[in-house]
DNA sequence: GTATATGCAAACAATTTGCACGCCT
DNA sequence: AGGCGTGCAAATTGTTTGCATATAC
């Protein structure tokens, strides 16, 4: 992917902007794929592949890791995520009381650091409630 | 793979163990098989991938995810990591003291907490002193 | 007009799986 | 002896890419 280029605001990268900015689930690339073609029938699944990269590159989303799948984040302020062992669904952790990060001292050892996530791993409260 | 079986104490499986604990670079399931092929020379990349997955259900090593990969790590005790964008090296990253998480909020929301990561992302010492 | 973006299908890379045989316990 | 584990190769899955055409600017 050519970086330096003139993008265009393309009708597809646009769609699949906003899908991603009207959901918290942390789609996969496919999920956006199935909603996309709701608005452009004809998009293809390589042109979501993309895209997303673009978007990601441009900073405008977060791809998450989650086993050999991505999935996709609207969200880019800073915030955690929490995943479901049981229904394996990511949740936003908002409270930025819940964590407290110094990373002075890995500064000081030479460690640049830009960014940081924290993915606590449990049973979500709807799972729990189940009893699954 | 079945659960609650018997599992034997395979050859294979132990060298792999072996590997993955003495070192620390957060290996892919290709490096382990190069390096277990040293010692048994016939095995299979997907005994590698099994034994991977059975020593991962039995909590003895962890697995991260790093883009479409896997990587494996023989640590697994409390402790983060700090991914670098620049060589792709995980480091692991020990002080404690960087990190204060008080997650009772989160149970008090209904989140069952068992285990959590913090991923830095950034650019190590080594490839800060290269500029690269 | 021109270069970026698209749809399509084929290619790719990481991982998984079916099967017959091998080897722990 | 019995069943879990193995090697091998084929299958599967998520993602990427080449190419001719379409479209944003």
């Amino acid at each position: 992917m050519e970086k330096n280029v003139k993008r265009r605001n393309t009708q597809q990268r646009k769609v699949i902007l906003e899908i991603l900015r009207s959901t918290d689930i942390h789609p996969t690339a496919d999920w956006i794929y199935e909603k996309a073609r709701q608005v452009i029938p004809n998009i293809s699944l390589g042109t979501v592949y993309r895209n997303l990269k673009i978007l990601k590159d441009e900073g405008l989303i977060l791809e998450l890791n989650d086993g050999k799948q991505s999935r996709f984040d609207g969200r880019v302020d800073q915030h955690f995520h929490f995943k479901c062992l049981s229904c394996n669904s990511i949740y936003d952790i908002d409270n930025r009381k819940i964590v407290n990060i110094e990373h002075n001292d890995l500064r000081k050892e030479g460690y640049q650091v830009q960014s940081f996530d924290v993915v606590f791993s449990g049973i979500c409260p709807k799972c729990n409630g189940n009893q699954n």
